[in-house]
RNA sequence: GCCGGAGUAGCUCAGUCGGUAGAGCAACUGAUUCGUAAUCAGUAGGUCGGAGGUUCGAUUCCUCUCUCCGGCACCA
């Protein structure tokens, strides 16, 4: 008969193969009633789980990763139940667990409406609250394609024809509803206490465009009331920090109507811009780059070659004049490498670095535009790297490291590395993209960075390294990149003199560390909740008076402050100090000095932070020196506590 | 591009038996000169995204369209 190791090594017996839920039952009232799985030699097993071997069992409860996930998973079949019973006519699909929550894909002719979704998440709590045995079984393939035909699912039905064939298929079922499913789920629906339908999608079916769309439910799930409260408080708090709302109250930029996907920057966004426009330009010039400047609009035989025409052309915005076609560049490269066939030509002279803060247009399609991180014309801290072979490595292991440095700069450690490989559709042979792919791996792998595969997502010209950040809700987006180029040098007609005098077609390297200007400062923004980085921040310190009395000694101050280049304002509206103070602290004024009658016949200033810091009364060349020692170290003064706006 | 939702004053939003629109904040004017997150009073401000249609009459009903928001697909 099986003996059962618990996780602190105890053991028990039986006198004959125990289920999980024996086991638990066995250990404790308490825990029996809490579980909502096991862990059997490492596989999350349900709670009717026969153990018919020796093996090491431990339960799992909400407290559990594992168990969290599974309640996910099951709230999610309790959504396709509800929903089977409120549209008998909708189809299920698949449904699986997401981060916070999970999501369920339905077919359905018309689409669910917001009424739709409360008289479901209605039906859900009231089948959760019949705590209805969940039951799994097992069929074979052919009786489960059978069984889900018959009842009209054609969909899971399609879905278990893709099962390989010695694989058993697993049922659960609940009440009148069943699903397949690998599982496990809870043992029954009255484990499912915290759970929320939190929008409508359309999606495809198997993500395919090709396909028809389905309707997606999503729906997060905890433990408790009390966690699904504390996440729906946190997505409210994080949408606070939305860029595109930022943007209005710090004025930093706005989009209207007739240029979609597009920025009209103020002042003040324009402020952060160039200070990271002008970082970037310095770290550059450090590491051996070239500045250029390259057309905007550019003849069509010209992407033609570089493959752009055929690859790339719907996204391409396009123009004409006396018979003749343009393109508005959507990339840089092209433009690079006519740079470099003016005269380059000697191994000597590579690498070659040339760079570009380019500004590219793309037609993106409409669905897609999303405030700063999705844009039809955005600027590129872009360089193209002409190299030999011999010197890609070197090049992509320097650039890796220029890249973290510049992102812990602006106080980002949470980077997220993907390799992009071939695509489909893609220019040059295929022992090239072996090259390409293998010394980007290489790279990646020497500096024991972890990284995921991205097969097939590369760029049609070259594999690709991708360096992403993640905005206020958690969603992902591309910035940095480094991308091997073996085909587009030779299309177009790039080539240097070697060592042994051969004519060679050098390697090209696309890089950026921002990626897009635009997209990185919209990320920076939800980063720092508008409380940007004193270097960053477009107004650095206001100077505000308590009464018409000191408003000389203000402006002589604000004057000695602007002379030595800091941003600075002053604020002698008739008005209380703290109204003033609420003001500026509100559109997150790093430094705030009050100057009443003491500041102004001693001659110093009284400081207080945006973060509610009174660092009291200092002379004007103390606080000068802090100042500027403070914006030297780009040191990010970040409350994010208090960057919330009410 | 596809699915769903939304578009009312500078901002945040109210306004469903269809009868030419309201609030708070901001702005402007006046009073107040007040030491660390909102002083008081008054004034002004809108072709209700745009175009058609139904109607005696449309912010409200219908159609088309643009943009935005959330996803999907695509991508920096």
């Amino acid at each position: 008969m099986p003996v059962i190791t618990l996780p602190d090594n105890s053991q028990r017996t039986f006198d004959h193969p125990p289920t999980v839920q024996e086991v638990a039952a066995s250990i404790g009232a308490g825990l029996a009633k809490a579980a909502l799985a096991g862990k059997v030699d490492g596989k999350v097993v349900d709670m009717s789980h026969v153990i018919d071997a020796d093996a090491r069992l431990s339960i799992i409860t909400e407290r559990d990763p594992e168990g969290l996930e599974i309640i996910r998973h099951s709230t999610a079949h309790l959504l396709a139940h509800a929903v089977k019973q409120l549209f008998p006519d909708a189809q299920v699909t698949i449904g699986p667990v997401i981060e916070d929550g999970f999501y369920y894909d339905f077919a359905y002719p018309r689409g669910f409406t917001p009424d739709d979704l409360e008289k479901i998440e209605q039906r859900m709590n009231e089948l959760a609250a019949q705590d209805l045995p969940v039951a799994r079984s097992v069929k074979s393939r052919a009786e489960a394609i059978d069984y889900f035909a018959g009842i009209g699912e054609d969909y899971k039905a399609r879905i278990i024809e893709e099962i390989p064939a010695h694989d058993p298929i697993s049922l659960y079922g609940q009440d009148d509803f069943v699903d397949l499913c690998r599982g496990p789920h809870v043992p029954n629906t009255g484990k499912l206490k915290a759970f929320k339908l939190t929008k409508l999608a359309g999606a495809y079916w198997r993500g395919d465009s090709r396909n028809e769309m389905l309707q997606r439910i999503y729906g997060t799930a905890w433990p408790d009331k009390k966690a699904l409260n504390a996440y729906l408080h946190r997505i409210e708090e994080a949408e606070k920090r939305d860029h595109r709302k930022l943007a209005k109250r710090l004025d930093l930029f706005h989009i209207q109507p007739e240029a979609p996907g597009m920025i009209f920057w103020h002042a003040n966004g324009w402020t952060v811009y160039r200070e990271i426009e002008n970082y970037i330009r310095s770290v550059l010039a450090e590491h051996g780059y070239q500045e250029v400047r390259t057309p905007q609009v550019v003849d069509r035989s010209l992407w033609e070659k570089s493959g752009h025409w055929e690859k790339f052309h719907a996204d391409m915005f396009t123009t004409s004049s006396e018979n003749r076609e343009y393109a508005i560049k959507p990339m840089n490269c092209p433009c690079h490498v006519q740079i470099f066939n003016q005269g380059v030509t000697s191994y000597r002279d590579l690498p070659l670095r040339l760079a570009e803060f380019g500004s590219c247009h793309r037609n993106e399609p409409s669905g897609t535009l999303h405030g700063l991180m999705r844009l039809r014309n955005f600027v590129q801290d872009d360089a193209h790297i002409f190299c030999s072979e011999k010197q890609i490595q070197a090049e992509v292991s320097a650039f890796i490291d220029l890249l973290f440095t510049v992102y812990a700069d602006f106080g980002f450690n949470e980077i997220i590395i993907k390799l992009s490989t071939r695509p489909e559709n893609r220019v040059g042979d295929d022992s090239a993209w072996d090259k390409a792919e293998h010394a980007l791996e290489k790279a990646l792998n020497d500096k024991n960075l972890d990284w995921d595969l991205q097969p097939g997502e590369g760029a049609f010209y070259g594999p690709k390294i991708e360096f992403s950040l993640k905005d206020c809700l958690g969603r992902i987006w591309q910035c940095g990149t480094m991308q091997v180029d073996f085909s587009m040098p030779g299309r177009l007609g790039a080539h240097f003199i070697a060592e042994d005098g051969s004519k060679q077609v050098p390697v090209m390297l696309h890089r950026a560390i921002l990626g897009s200007m635009e997209r990185f400062i919209g990320i920076l923004i939800e980063d720092s909740g508008g409380s940007l980085p004193i270097w960053l921040a477009p107004l650095q310190v206001v100077v505000m008076n308590i009464t018409d009395k000191q408003a000389g000694y203000v402006a002589e101050v604000e004057e000695i402050l602007r002379k030595q280049r800091f941003r600075v304002k002053s604020d002698l509206r008739n008005e209380k100090i703290s109204f003033k103070i609420r003001e500026h602290t509100l559109s997150r004024v790093p430094y705030q000095l009050i100057i009443g009658d003491r500041e102004m016949n001693e001659r110093t200033v009284a400081v207080r932070t945006r973060t509610g810091e009174d660092l009291g009364g200092m002379s004007l060349e103390a606080f000068q020196k802090h100042l500027s020692a403070d914006i030297a170290s780009r040191s990010r003064v970040i409350d994010k506590e208090s960057s919330n706006y009410s």
